[in-house]
DNA sequence: TTTATTTATTAGGATACCCTAACTTTATTT
DNA sequence: AAATAAAGTTAGGGTATCCTAATAAATAAA
């Protein structure tokens, strides 16, 4: 049905919310090409095939928008590619560093049962390994309840839920921080000066620094 | 490294048993062709990459040979395909006719650590669904010690340990005759009018066509 | 051994996806 | 509103993989 490229569009759309509503509206075709890693030519000439596929809406020099097909595709996709990472996490021991370039090949292989199988094994995980949450068969996603700890408020305790950046070197930052995924942490107080967050976290106490906090959410 | 579709061409020619030794020798560009179900003109042009990659030895208007390194990486791809086909038969319960079509795409995954620790993880199995021999790290396998029933003894008996004809309708129909893998049977006998065979499996006779018993493996 | 058949190769083209460079439209400044 | 900047598009290429049709070499047959 479609590509692993196709695919690779429609997730980098979903990603940077552009539906119709629930996300932050109409993107750009430079600002694809940035997510992509391409060029702007390159994406453009995608565009036109994704258009008459029916996948997105898009005029000479508009916005671009997910249509409903659209974003259910990409939602699959997304489906699949953090079913994945809990499979290579959870079963073959891959730390949540390791799991996203596999996930990101596996995410495209065509199976009608193949992701439902996978989700039923795992025991129906509601999030990654990241703590990112995962679509159900008809593509809901649970609303998330989170926000990063740079916006969160001095004295609020909560539960760190996931990370915005995904990269192997913040995830083994956060690992050499002491910082793992469903640690129970508090807010302590948000330093003006230069950004920097005091934790708290468990009987011992950390400072993290802005670009830290605005990449962990917690619950 | 490799392209699914270099990779395609290495296991086609293990297939074929394109093998300096141990194989029925060089193979031919048609006969390459029927096997990839691709044009002659098609794979010529793919054979002169794979030449220069050293992965076949082929001089112009001659035939075909896996190098030592070509040879390696078919295993590699076969022992990916067997993982990944016993890991969907045991963990998913795919049938197994269902398992082939999804382990030819996920045989293309490439992660050095994934094929490992899938193979860890699945009990480092011997044979995959089909009974067919799953090489290790190293690339042996372990010699087949097995014959189609149309070439059997009258007398013998033994276990279903594989098929030559992995296609769906062929697995579905020996599901049908009640022929599954690690099946005790006894070969009662050949009949020469038509080549087929009459066999004993458990307290049941029953017979199978030449065609059945060319394809099914007893050790 | 000359002809016929089979097998292999070349030539030329198509599609998917990517690129750079040049150009056009829209948006932002002044 | 004119000038500038930013965003989007087109033109022209490149590689990988596939194709058909024509040709050349090797093999088998007469």
């Amino acid at each position: 049905m479609f590509t692993a490229t196709e695919e690779n569009y429609l997730k980098a759309l979903f990603r940077l919310g552009a539906l119709a509503d629930g996300g932050k509206g109409p993107a750009g075709t430079n600002e694809l090409a940035m997510e992509l890693e391409l060029r702007p030519a390159t994406v453009n000439e995608m565009l036109k095939k994704l258009r008459e596929k029916g996948l997105i809406e898009h005029r000479r020099y508009g916005k671009i928008l997910l249509t409903e097909t659209g974003r259910l595709h990409a939602v699959e996709v997304i489906r699949k590619h953090r079913l994945w990472e809990t499979f290579l996490h959870e079963k073959l021991h891959f730390s949540w560093d390791e799991v996203h370039d596999v996930a990101e090949q596996l995410e495209h292989i065509r199976s009608v049962q193949l992701t439902d199988r996978l989700e039923e094994f795992l025991g129906f995980p509601s999030v990654d390994p990241h703590g990112d949450p995962i679509p159900d068969k008809d593509g809901r996603m649970p609303p998330e309840v989170r926000q990063t700890i740079a916006e969160s408020t001095e004295g609020h305790s909560g539960r760190v839920v996931g990370v915005c950046d995904n990269s192997a070197e913040f995830l083994q930052y956060l690992d050499r921080l002491g910082l793992s995924l469903g640690l129970r942490i508090s807010i302590v107080r948000h330093i003006s000066f230069d950004g920097s967050v005091e934790l708290e976290a468990g009987s011992d106490r950390l400072i993290i620094t802005r670009k830290v906090a605005e990449n962990l959410l917690v619950d």
